[in-house]
DNA sequence: CCAAAAGTGTTGTTTATACACCCATGT
DNA sequence: ACATGGGTGTATAAACAACACTTTTGG
């Protein structure tokens, strides 16, 4: 009735929490990586993350790994995928709750510790060569990064709490790859009201002072889509049948 | 090296796959509960699921003990999220990756074995008391559904390789609970180009005979949205700046 | 006064909504 | 002949895409 080892012939699988940590620098998205100091995989890059401890929570066990191994934290956080094909962990069965984050790209100190050899910023492009299926995940992180953008207020994760729209727009076209016109932009951005004005001004060089924006409901990532298909609530006075009750078969 | 027990005090958490199957059954969005045999929580409803076998991928386990609780497979199946909040389970830490499942609203024959007492499809207002967090499971689910429903082809998982727009439109009707306009709902769905006409009609009753149709890629489920912010490719001359290689701090 | 980024409006096109009648069949 | 569900078009409104110049500042 006791166990004592972590080592392969466990019945149970060895889950881990992992973070892909997105920011943008030098107008370029990069992601957070470490080099592993241990075995499996030790010396290559990999996401940051660690084994669950007793009771911990999935949230938590991501950004306790993503603080302990780089430094980082407050960031914003949401769980992604998880990852659990046979063979991707040579130590056995190993399930990946893989969760990505978003971090303003403000000054950040990168501290590599316990598991972590080093640590840097990578730019997409150079993440293909990631330890166990490290790649896979970053890739599925990203494609959900670009997908959410459109429809959600994730994109001012990547802001301080008052920005410009120029640097929203920046950070948009970072992440989209590709330019946008300005005043459609704007126009779009304004229209979905999730930002204010502050009132105030930023004056950073020999041009035009830049209005302040505000995130409006700073706690959340909110869905701003607008679509539906079909229109109209049906004929005037037909009424949508709701049946029977109870468990059928 | 060895172990032979899956009792509490093990350091490693329990992994469960669980599925929320979906269907449509007269005129109703229903769900597949199977009453728990064992405890915890025995002789309570609760979704299908198991713990993983070693080595088992865990799309393989949710579809495995689906099958084996219900009798019900060949369904379109996808990842969902991962449940792991501590106390979730009185057997101590486990960590439940669920799916969500449709399946045609066809003739399914249900037949409750193993894990599972009795079978059933309960409407959604008929799940609030389920085994340990199922209810909130089942509460994602539905959210997921609902959501993809506007953006991509999962509608068709609910219906046979050949069908009608009338019968597509009771899907939307039904998971969306509104009536729909019929000229503009076939306006939308047409113009996504998801589905063709296969040159036949049903006949069933005392009225003109429908087209049927069939979706055009039925192998996947795919992303038929067509938004985005800003407009324009910017101005012409400009580029995108892409800089500097190499993780930088 | 020059360079640099901020800011701003209009027009054409596409997409969504509202709405009502005729058609083909079985009984 | 009638009841039943299948099928169709048009006009208005809203959202999106294309496009270029003026403003404010610092040096």
């Amino acid at each position: 009735m006791l166990t004592m080892h972590t080592a392969p012939g466990n019945e149970r699988p060895l889950v881990t929490s992992d973070v892909v940590v997105f920011t943008i620098r030098d107008g370029e998205l990069r992601l957070l990586l470490i080099k592993r100091r241990h075995e499996p995989h030790g010396g290559r890059w990999a996401l940051p993350g660690d084994t669950l401890l007793p009771d911990e929570d999935l949230e938590h066990a991501a950004l306790r790994a993503l603080a302990a191994q780089t430094g980082v934290s407050g960031v914003y956080l949401e769980q992604l995928y998880t990852f659990g094909k046979p063979g991707r962990d040579p130590r056995g069965q190993a399930i990946s709750v893989a969760h990505y984050a978003l971090v303003p790209s403000e000054q950040l100190r990168l501290r590599a510790a316990g598991e972590a050899a080093a640590v840097g910023w990578f730019a997409r492009e150079q993440t293909s060569d990631l330890a166990f299926d490290h790649a896979e995940i970053v890739a599925t992180a990203h494609a959900r990064l670009v997908a959410k953008l459109d429809y959600s207020t994730i994109a001012f994760q990547f802001l301080p709490a008052e920005f410009t729209l120029s640097e929203l727009q920046r950070v948009y076209e970072t992440i989209r790859q590709e330019a946008l016109d300005k005043r459609n932009f704007r126009k779009w951005i304004l229209a979905r009201r999730a930002i204010e004005e502050t009132g105030e001004v930023r004056r950073d060089g020999s041009h035009r002072p830049a209005r302040l924006y505000r995130v409006k409901y700073p706690g959340r990532v909110e869905i701003i889509r607008h679509e539906r298909p079909g229109g109209t609530r049906g004929q005037p006075g037909r009424e949508m049948a709701l049946h029977e009750r109870g468990p059928s078969q």
